[in-house]
DNA sequence: ATGAAAGCGCTAACAG
DNA sequence: CTGTTAGCGCTTTCAT
């Protein structure tokens, strides 16, 4: 009923326009021609060349190479029913978590001899299903960074399409995760060892897998004791719900505060700079994922990097499992490790421990 | 003779594989049977409801609807020759630039029901080259991003497809254009108004339209007398050569210098952090590009904004008008200005002027 | 080892 | 307004 998932196309440059469908210039029937093979004849030196004598396959070569030919994927696409493309979907380009996924994702993809749909769902649900229903059928395969939709309409997904989830965890389904958990684990043992006993963490989306991993690692090390810890949150993951948080870590007397991400935390750095707070001696800030050019001038910043384009390739090399591989019901997760970057000066609580301070 | 135009894919996953093509669930035709109409009716029921009685497109709707039924891009693509593809190509991801220009870019394009097939290029003229080639036939149009390859090539390239470029500029094509020169003046002008007299540019690609055109500003405004400019570089637009950088700053006694882009400014600060020189106070550093939160946790960096996702629906828009406007060999530039912003704390020179200085 | 023929899903004349 | 016909460029049996 609902008009949105019907819609005819209305925005301008909708309805595929102009040039006419005649014929075009280099199509395998030239080469045919100009080669003295049939169509046929073509196509296989293409896909499959041990299938073609020696001699015409030179031939065809060497035809084809001089019209520039190539085959047509949209062709191609009709008969064989795959498409050579594979879609990527992220929840906003303007955080640079995704662009350094996408460039991992990209690497491989192209040697694979994949193109890549990219699309940008606005960290909008509603957005994100409509383009994915809306490029389904133009790709091989789908994969979905930190999907925020439903668990229910991802497996249903799953059914129409191949499809990887980066940072997301669902059954049956192939996965890239980082162990975020692990991340918060080894973020809690530097500030805890540094001598910090009421550490924050600002909490990133809902629906976020990291976020919860992270979460997950921060009660079970609170629950170790020796430490309070204080969530704050859910924030939206962006430089000024950072600055806004900082305030709220202030007021709750907190000696380090952990930051979903690195946008945020260094909303943090900034609001405490405008308020006149040092740190890292008044307050130690960690920001997860790594953005390492931006947090790479800012040494007062410990950060638990990310190794995103490396999840970004991982991504692909499942779903080429999938696609081609063996097994293609076969489903696998991949974990990958994050690691503590501490820079320059961290420094232990004012009040607290026995190392001596920086600066 | 070089394997390079030809080569039969040869990776993983190369040669579309599986699924052979028998029938797809929902046809066109399943629809027609349906509706009890025939192909061409559904086919117009999408491209033009106009032509279909109300009774009939209705039908149709409903039964498209409940077969959840979309044209298949591939076989349109066969019969119309557009893709409804567009294609992007960047030098590379890792710069915040290119995805803030993408975002922009991907918002307009889905407005117009246009799918984005992006390419990284990793700065390398040569695979820039490859990649464009292979999916040139995918496309309707291509927009190249500071793009790498000789005006020779690109009026080739105009040749065979509708091009529109960033930041690059050629005779007989359409661009969006970042107005640098005038970003250029902006910054000396605000270093000139607090005294400075010695001021450096880290100068960028050599190929980097941006570059030359800060460099023309920077010629330009030292012919007016009163200050002294010195270019150093040429350097990538990376971290790293910030930092080089830095020393030779130090080494030639300026106050003040201006970065080809964020991430060699912030290059620049963490070197200068350092060897413990003061930032402005010591010298004052100013970054061209927009990556804002890498910046606003900075603001002892100056910076001038770069209207980057504003670039990227124009470069959109520009497409279009040539793919679908009325006029589709009409070439237009747009130039979008700079601005510059200053945040904190900007110093003059500490043997300079008449202005107090902060802190 | 190669060719002939059929058809993938769709659109575009051309009738009516 | 709607149906019929003929491909678009390619792959794939099925012959040979």
């Amino acid at each position: 009923m609902s008009d949105e998932e019907f819609s005819p196309p209305n925005s301008p440059g909708a309805t595929l326009g102009k040039p006419v469908g005649k014929q075009s210039a280099s199509s395998i029937r030239n080469v045919a021609i100009r080669a003295k093979v049939s169509t046929s004849t073509v196509s296989r030196a293409f896909s499959d060349p041990s299938l073609l004598s020696h001699e015409t396959l030179a031939r065809v070569q060497a035809v084809a190479q001089e019209l520039s030919y190539r085959p047509n994927r949209a062709a191609q696409s009709l008969t064989t029913g795959m498409t050579g493309n594979i879609g990527l979907v992220v929840p906003d380009l303007g955080n640079p978590f995704f662009p350094a996924i996408l460039k991992g994702f990209h690497a491989r993809a192209r040697e694979a001899d994949y193109s890549v749909l990219l699309v940008d769902s606005d960290e909008n649900p509603r957005l994100e299903r409509q383009l994915i229903r809306a490029m389904i059928k133009q790709v091989d395969g789908i994969v979905l960074c930190s999907s925020r939709l439903t668990e229910q309409e991802l497996l249903e997904l799953r059914r129409e399409t191949t499809l990887v989830l980066i940072n997301r965890r669902i059954r049956d389904t192939s996965a890239v995760l980082l162990d975020s958990a692990d991340g918060m684990r080894q973020a809690l043992d530097h500030l805890t060892a540094l001598g910090h006993r009421k550490i924050g963490y600002l909490s990133g989306p809902a629906q976020s897998w990291s976020n919860s991993e992270r979460r997950r690692g921060l009660r079970e090390a609170s629950a170790k004791g020796n430490l309070e810890t204080r969530e704050l949150g859910l924030f939206q993951p962006r430089f000024e719900a950072g600055q806004a948080a900082a305030d709220l870590v202030v007021a709750a007397g907190l000696t380090a505060v952990i930051a979903f991400n690195d946008l945020m935390a260094l909303g943090v750095l900034s609001r405490l700079a405008g308020r006149g707070i040092n740190v890292p001696n008044d307050i130690s800030v960690v920001g997860f994922d790594d953005i390492p050019m931006a947090t790479m001038a800012t040494p007062q910043l410990t950060t638990v990097a990310v190794p995103l384009e490396l999840a970004g390739r991982a991504a692909m090399e499942l779903l080429m499992e999938q696609i081609v591989g063996s097994d293609p019901a076969g489903t696998h997760e991949q974990m990958l490790g994050l690691q503590l970057i501490v820079r320059g000066s961290t420094a232990p609580p004012r009040a607290g421990a026995t190392v001596g301070a920086p600066e």
